[in-house]
DNA sequence: GTCTATAGCGAGATAGAC
DNA sequence: GTCTATCTCGCTATAGAC
């Protein structure tokens, strides 16, 4: 143990502090977005000083910008992972971008309103064009929905609002669950039992819609 | 013309007024949120001074208040409407319920995403409190599919999940437009055409998903 | 690398003339 | 009712000691 260099100690301590921001920055800012959160809530959050956070990200911007593409990333990256796969036929990889995404959203409860949400209020700003750019919407998905639409292995249907359908069934709960609720009175709990519920039922809806 | 009298005619004015106001404040907040947006931004889209809105709303929040109420009023009011009818079978309410819907998000287009935004963000604040216990959702449609279950009517489904499923399938494009159209580069033209569509397309979708 | 203190600015809100 | 000018405060960001 005491053979560790001291530039390696030195390292050590300097991400353990930067991970504590990111992780408190995650937090504030997935929950208040860039303009509701504040730069003293994330330092509280962390546990440190204000000017700590500007000592290792320049700015605001600068630590939303980091947040907001690891956030931006992690909502799509899941949803695609199995979509080239060639030994998966159209059903098991509807099954599974379902459940992957459930999964994720389970994890991450604040995350999808907060992806979505930025676009909506920042479409035009550089952050956002440079960030959508980046994730690449697999082609490969639509292409295997349209063909199976061809070989008559599913009903007609246009391979867009598939994809639309499959995103809205997997997200939009996450999405909407403050309002579902406050006026239900729905616990956390009963809402992770319904949500857990959801990955085999969601999957079963669609095939069932499409199915010949 | 001449014979209305001065009172009235202040009136007029005086809502005049008010209402460049309330367009200006829901165009500017359910754009860029609470948080986001500034009283200088709404006074410009209004062509009025600042100090107006204060003399018309006492505050930044009570102005919101106004808005976010009626938005979510508007929001959930339509999808609503049809539900405690008795001359609907149920696959006629599902189809109007989300016609209606679709209808209103391509009306106000950023609404949805505002609505469900604010809440996310301020769930435990006394605003959304109040708002959120106002919204009645019915239970009638719930009862309705429970009902349909067991006659047969419709395959076995926890009533909550197709609600569920209702609701995501007709609000979630609308809430996803921005990244939809980062990364696709999907006119407004086509996006709208799109959602035509969808008015049809969904309803065959939830209808094929759970007739027997 | 971490802190305290403070500069500097932007935004909500008010005072007061017209 | 509507405007200009201004107060006040909160927030981002920086300076500088340790």
């Amino acid at each position: 143990m005491t053979q560790i260099k001291e530039t390696e100690v030195i390292k050590e301590i300097r991400i353990s502090t930067e991970e504590k921001i990111v992780t408190a920055a995650r937090k504030v800012f997935t929950k208040k977005g860039l303009s509701g959160a504040r730069m003293q809530d994330i330092a509280d959050e962390a546990g440190i000083n204000k000017a700590l956070l500007h000592y290792y990200f320049r700015s605001k911007e600068k630590l939303f910008e980091k947040i907001f593409e690891e956030a931006s990333t992690k909502m799509f990256t899941k949803i695609t992972e199995f979509i080239d796969s060639k030994e998966m036929n159209l059903f098991e990889k509807i099954e599974k971008m379902v459940e992957n995404q459930i999964v994720m959203s389970m994890e991450n409860p604040f995350l999808p309103a907060f992806v979505v949400n930025e676009f909506h209020q920042n479409a035009e700003s550089s952050i956002c064009q440079t960030i959508g750019q980046k994730m690449t919407v697999s082609k490969k998905l639509i292409e295997q929905i349209q063909e199976a639409v061809n070989q008559g292995f599913i009903r007609p249907i246009n391979p867009l609002q598939l994809f639309i359908n499959i995103m809205s069934l997997s997200m939009f709960p996450f999405i909407a669950k403050p309002i579902m609720q406050i006026n239900t009175g729905l616990s956390d709990e009963l809402f992770a039992v319904l949500m857990e519920q959801r990955k085999k039922e969601v999957a079963d809806f669609i095939i069932r819609a499409i199915r010949m």
